[in-house]
DNA sequence: ACCTTGACCCTAC
DNA sequence: AGTAGGGCCAAGG
């Protein structure tokens, strides 16, 4: 509830969503958008931006289990230090989340 | 109210 | 694999 401040309740929401997610766990930003019961994958990046520091923005990927734009290579240290379980792919980062096992939903 | 930006998503070439 | 185009939403100027 409400600690945060700053912009609409929106931002606050994503917040509070990718802070419930746990370690070794990861949600899509499409996913977390649909929580809101509305899409919106580009807001919930956004907030990232601007308020990511605040949360594990690394347990928020892109769909298909990619990494966030630009933040691949710190990203991937975080999963290996909460043991979240990779797979190699052919992508450009040479690695994706294993959304089988990693994909998380708020209860 | 209008326009631009952004750590997105999907499809097509 | 990479680029291109269109579409979604929210925040800020």
């Amino acid at each position: 509830m409400a600690v945060f401040e700053r912009s609409g309740e929106y931002s606050e929401q994503v917040l509070e969503i990718v802070a419930q997610i746990p370690a070794g766990r990861v949600m899509t930003y499409g996913d977390v958008a649909w929580v809101f019961g509305r899409p919106g994958a580009r807001a919930v990046g956004m907030v990232m931006r601007y308020r990511g520091s605040e949360v594990a923005w690394w347990r928020v990927i892109r769909a298909g289990g990619h990494p966030p734009t630009g933040h691949a290579d710190v990203a991937r240290t975080h999963y290996e230090a909460e043991g979240t379980p990779l797979l190699p792919a052919d992508t450009p980062e040479g690695y994706r989340i294993d959304l089988r096992q990693a994909a998380w939903s708020p209860e």
